[in-house]
DNA sequence: TTTTGTGAACTAGTTCACAGCT
DNA sequence: AGCTGTGAACTAGTTCACAAAA
């Protein structure tokens, strides 16, 4: 059938991009273990996720599977990296170098699907020109702007308190940033245009804890 | 599918539970800055929320509402409190005491709802017997069967490599415990009954870098 | 056969809009 | 007057089920 690329105007949802991802791990995995087809019947067996939402969601971008077969894994590996952005390296700045920002810049996670995290700033003085344990350097926060479009960086994380959080996210709007992952507690407002992904710690633990309340539980999943 | 939790018969979703949470945050603020009643539209402008949705939620678990009023800072904050399971003391273990599991002990967020991060576990004797800069000491995983249930800990957090943490999800389980945060990357299998949340940060990037390749935005999201 | 891709059906979640209480 | 609580309407997301392709 006719190719189905999207022609801007159509929103894909958080949720199915959140998945693209979790396919794409499944198919490292699947690839690492020699694996050439997969279906998505297997696919969903294995990573208990739906098959006919797996097709859905890659139909979206193209007609990738092959009928009576599945799918590639090699070329659909492919497909996702350059549907993800991937293909590129992807250029990050975490601010804040408390525990939780060192502990994102070291991340290993990051580095291995091509993330470069470029630069750690922080506006503590004590902290700046030192490295964090992986040598990712702490820069001052006076030199954000001035990096952020020097080193191309694509999005910011913010790891800093929340007191802190709505001036560092208007600073990374001001630098030009499109993309920001924020631990920090508390609501943001960035201005249409601009991706916000909220990861917020205390809300997950909490959310645990209603359901622990609550006695009642299912099984699984999804954040 | 999404877990439901049973409220006299009603179902409860994980959606909401996560607002439930946010609510008292939101709360706590205007708790702070003097504020004694609040209308679910103040509230909803505030913090970016919808109003009706802010209504429905609270609904869910009591007329907590004054008509004509609003509801009364206070008294929603303590029912809140109380309907997240947090008028008491709920014991969190982390294991990994690697970067993220140290940021993670040290998290001052999750102290300061009412969390007590009991220990931190790890398999790697030279970590044993050291502490967090916060002070949570780090305990051999041989012992984590035992003093999960001498401390009667509530809820497990994963901050593991990927290949470890099955077996740490399967051992919590099988130590009695019914709710998992997991950080790991990479999907776990738990019985029903166990009360699993994922957060995955490769697929929060990644994400985002989804939303950067295709030139998509939107403003918010929650997480 | 097997398995995709996809409209249709279904389910879940959100917002509207208003009755009814203060 | 103001505001909650809630059915009804709407929107988003998931799963079903099958025609078409290899």
């Amino acid at each position: 059938m006719r190719n189905k690329v999207r022609t801007g105007g159509e929103q894909v949802s958080e949720l199915t991009a959140g998945r693209l991802s979790v396919y794409l791990r499944c198919l490292n995995t699947l690839d690492a273990a020699g694996v050439k087809t997969v279906s998505s019947r297997t696919l969903a067996e294995q990573f208990h996720l739906n098959a006919a939402q797996i097709r859905k969601d890659l139909a979206y971008f193209g007609e990738f599977g092959v009928r009576g077969v599945g799918y590639y894994v090699r070329e659909l590996k492919r497909h996702l990296r350059l549907i993800l952005g991937l293909d590129r390296t992807v250029r990050v700045a975490i601010v804040g170098a408390g525990n939780l920002g060192l502990a994102l810049a070291d991340y290993p996670g990051f580095r291995q699907e091509g993330f470069e995290i470029a630069a750690l700033f922080d506006a503590e003085q004590e902290k700046v020109g030192r490295k964090s344990r992986g040598g990712v350097r702490i820069v001052d926060m006076s030199e954000f702007r001035k990096l952020v479009k020097r080193d191309s960086i694509d999005i910011v994380v913010l790891a800093v308190p929340a007191s802190a959080s709505q001036d560092v996210a208007n600073a990374a709007v001001a630098a030009g940033i499109r993309a920001i992952l924020n631990f920090s507690p508390g609501t943001l407002k960035v201005p249409p245009g601009v991706k916000l992904k909220n990861v917020d710690l205390t809300v997950s633990l909490e959310s645990l804890s209603f359901f622990l309340a609550r006695g009642e539980s299912g099984d699984d999943e999804e954040a």
